[in-house]
DNA sequence: GTCGGTGCAAAATATTTGCATTGTG
DNA sequence: CACAATGCAAATATTTTGCACCGAC
């Protein structure tokens, strides 16, 4: 996610209210690594605003998706949320449900675009490239 | 998918049994381009198997997963089958929801495979390319 | 003060699970 | 005829929705 003061400002410049909910969800996603799930952005939130509820922050999240702040992604078994909206993949272990990210050459981004743009004749809005594999932590080693 | 009677064989192979409902998801999976949901299938093959139960269907659709037999798509909102599991990308229209077969450059394909195992250090087992945009059904046209 | 935003509770949807019964090999 | 597989029903999980109240601007 682009920096703080910035989302603030793409929040105002939707016509949003900048309310505490609000601020609290960009606030505690900013920089995070972990592709949480929304549960767990609401119980960090939780913590800095007593009382915020779980579809208030499903709310903020699929906004913020909306306007390009945050990527929602569709894994198995729930949505997961990422606050860098550049390309890059994810990985999924198969083992332990983690997600990580694996840079995409740029090269192979834009072929993917173009391939998929040629393929359909409309315009690509975004993509989300997903593995599927074991990570480090749960393979076997040697 | 490959075709039925490899598809037989692959049950066999594993030890399991080919009961008319294994058959049936088989059988009314194979050659469908349309992603459908558990439940299409389900109702599909309910018009071969009357009393077929849906979490059975699940159940024999994860397994053809497991079997490398049909390609498990998490989408939003649901899951969806793809029994063509050779590598291709999916455009999901942002405005009606349906899924199409985009054709990807096997360079490219090898290119995200390599990029993710260097990143990784271990095996990829599968990937999924999800593209978003409208689909031409959608598209104002001119 | 207005009207957009929130919290709550309930609904809707998707998927999984336990267990008694059935039927394939 | 053993044991894997099914059907049923209930549980679980996730996400959405409606509405009365609240608070940012």
């Amino acid at each position: 996610m682009i920096d703080r003061d910035q989302a603030f400002e793409r929040i105002r410049q939707a016509g949003l209210r900048l309310t505490p909910q609000r601020r609290a969800v960009i606030e505690e996603l900013a920089g995070d690594r972990s592709h949480p799930l929304a549960e767990n952005v609401a119980s960090r939130v939780a913590a800095r605003v007593p009382g915020v509820s779980l579809s208030t922050v499903y709310k903020i999240l699929h906004e913020l998706g909306g306007l390009g702040l945050v990527r929602e992604l569709s894994l198995p078994g729930a949505m997961r949320f990422d606050p860098d909206v550049d390309p890059h993949a994810h990985l999924v272990c198969s083992e332990c449900g983690s997600v990580y990210d694996i840079p995409v050459p740029v090269a192979t981004t834009e072929d993917l675009f173009s391939a998929a743009e040629r393929a359909t004749g409309t315009d690509v809005i975004h993509m989300e490239v997903t593995l599927y594999g074991r990570c480090a932590q749960c393979s076997p080693r040697a």
